[in-house]
DNA sequence: TTATTAACCGCAAACATTTGCGGAAACGTT
DNA sequence: AACGTTTCCGCAAATGTTTGCGGTTAATAA
């Protein structure tokens, strides 16, 4: 069925190996042999087996990448720029979804393990405690590279968004328009990138502006955000603007104001940190701050190959966001 | 470095097939032997080289999925429902996307060939005209079933949703609430599915509805489905009703609702064919019907195990759709 | 005692590829 | 004529597994 050198050499009477080389390129074989196996070789579309070579050279060119889920435009995005890279390379890519469930997490890792990846991405599950399982491939010479969200551990390699900055570029957007009550929404405080983002939002109004008035609140999903806002906005000394962590909670925040019909941006300012897609669905746009996935994805891909070229240099990478302006201002 | 059976065996004093026979609790070995057996292989971890096994069996257990895009919801969901059957049934998926690039989408081909993949799914690019070389993987006994984005073709597996049903059932809503002048986008008219849908759009109100004014206009992204509400809306004529092809029509469609401060549903019935994300970040939720891919995966799957178990009748599956009631009819 | 049978295990080939090493020509040099 | 080089190529081992077939022991039956 399929063309092997095996097929090769006896259709052309030469042995496997100068077939092989001569497929290659070798410098040992001749310009003339060279030219007969080539043109056998694209009349009978021979393709190398990948599992022989795999098995002989011990490398899958294959990495792997767990991420919670792929419904989401930051993974989206992640995935895109990744797959990009490795394409480029002659990489594949080995996607899976643990369902931010640790134990789907276990036997993805498992799978990545059995496929022998060459290299692992990873975005933890929110309750991924335990993270032997993942410092078991480093030390069978493949590299882990944590992504946005990364476990405390020290001396693993990880790349995440730089949280504060998003948060004190958002503050300083809001802090410009002179806003003096606003009702900051966070995600799940138990989250590392909750508290960044909080810790520093905080932090710059403490020094920038300590007369506005803070009003934070926890919304774990977009309902609860919802709420949030129906309860707060009736009140006397409602708020005259609005932060949002994430898409997620944005998306809670925009049903209450449809419903409360208030008007953006006259009597209330929005803005949110978002991965690019939700604040263009509204109008006016959402101002937000732009959390690249795609920008991650280059520079994980890049440390991978680093880390592949043998670069056992430890680092704790930040990506940078940026302003987009809308009209929620 | 990894333990392989060698390994075992030259430990145990077996010999290798023994060791491998144990593993797979062959009858032929003792329990006494295959406990023994076991314990090593626990101890030492061992794990079967999927290389190896692929390169004995030929079979790489793992399919191929190749999409336009994965930023997409109806895509996301098609890739995880599919993904949840992989993993149960203890196979990888591939997963690259085409950029709804042809060129790419042949390189990613090419990549799925390369890497043996034991069948491929396949949404192909809205320009793919030439699937020879999809053909050419059939004929290589690695099943190739189409998904969503479908050629034309005969004698290919196909699954997709069903377009005219869905627009049958988002006309039944609009014609039970009574509405005379609707305004329904649909997207490139080139696509098929665009086709089927209007045609039983237009089909359902000529028979049951003839007095119906319907207005139909193309719009092949979100910025043209804002104008043509834009133009449309301060006419006298002003439509009562809007139906949106999809959830990218969609979502131009409420911005400029939003901007005219349009009442939904008071001033304005308003229903969409979606795949069920973008329809609930609105107040109100907007009605739509859903295009499940959910169930398209689990209905490709079982498809493509069909075929793998020797199957080779051809069929062209239909997905049907479920009418989700919001608030905006 | 010998033949039969079951239980248990190992040899070796096969899968497709890569590569170190060695060998045979062919040619040039002393 | 003897030796050294270069050019070109093949042998064979190695990667880790699976599996048909054959072989050894011990127990049972004749």
């Amino acid at each position: 069925m399929n063309t092997t050198l095996k097929k090769l050499s006896e259709t052309l009477g030469f042995s496997i190996s100068t077939v092989s080389r001569a497929l290659k390129n070798h410098p040992d074989i001749s310009d003339d042999t060279k030219k007969k196996v080539w043109d056998l070789a694209n009349m009978m579309e021979y393709e190398p087996n990948t599992y022989a070579i795999n098995l002989k050279t011990n490398n899958s060119r294959t990495f792997g990448l767990i991420v919670p889920v792929i419904s989401n435009y930051f993974y989206d995005s992640l995935i895109a720029s990744l797959e990009e890279e490795a394409r480029n390379q002659h990489y594949s890519l080995l996607i899976l979804q643990s369902g931010d469930n640790p134990e789907i997490e276990k036997a993805n890792l498992k799978l990545c393990k059995h496929n022998r990846v060459t290299g692992l991405f990873a975005a933890i599950t929110s309750e991924t405690k335990d993270i032997s399982n993942f410092i078991k491939l480093t030390e069978n010479n493949c590299p882990v590279i944590f992504l946005d969200k990364v476990p405390t551990d020290e001396n693993v390699h990880k790349i995440c968004m730089a949280d504060s900055s998003a948060a004190i570029l958002a503050a300083e957007a809001l802090c410009k328009k002179n806003r003096k009550k606003i009702l900051a929404i966070f995600g799940n405080y138990k989250l590392s990138i909750t508290k960044e983002r909080m810790e520093a939002f905080k932090e710059y109004f403490n020094t920038h502006s300590p007369s506005t008035k803070l009003d934070i609140v926890e919304a774990k999903n977009p309902a609860e955000a919802y709420q949030h806002v129906i309860k707060k906005y009736p009140q006397k000394a409602k708020p005259d603007a609005i932060f949002c962590m994430s898409d997620e909670i944005l998306t809670g925040v925009m049903k209450a104001i449809q419903q409360l019909e208030i008007k953006i941006p006259n009597e209330l300012s929005l803005i949110t940190i978002s991965n690019g897609i939700i604040p263009h669905l509204y109008y006016p746009e959402i101002t937000y701050v732009e959390t690249s996935g795609y920008k991650m994805g280059k520079l994980a891909f890049s440390r991978m190959m680093s880390c592949l070229a043998g670069s056992s240099f430890i680092q704790n990478l930040k990506v940078e966001s940026l302003l987009i302006n809308g009209n929620s201002l």
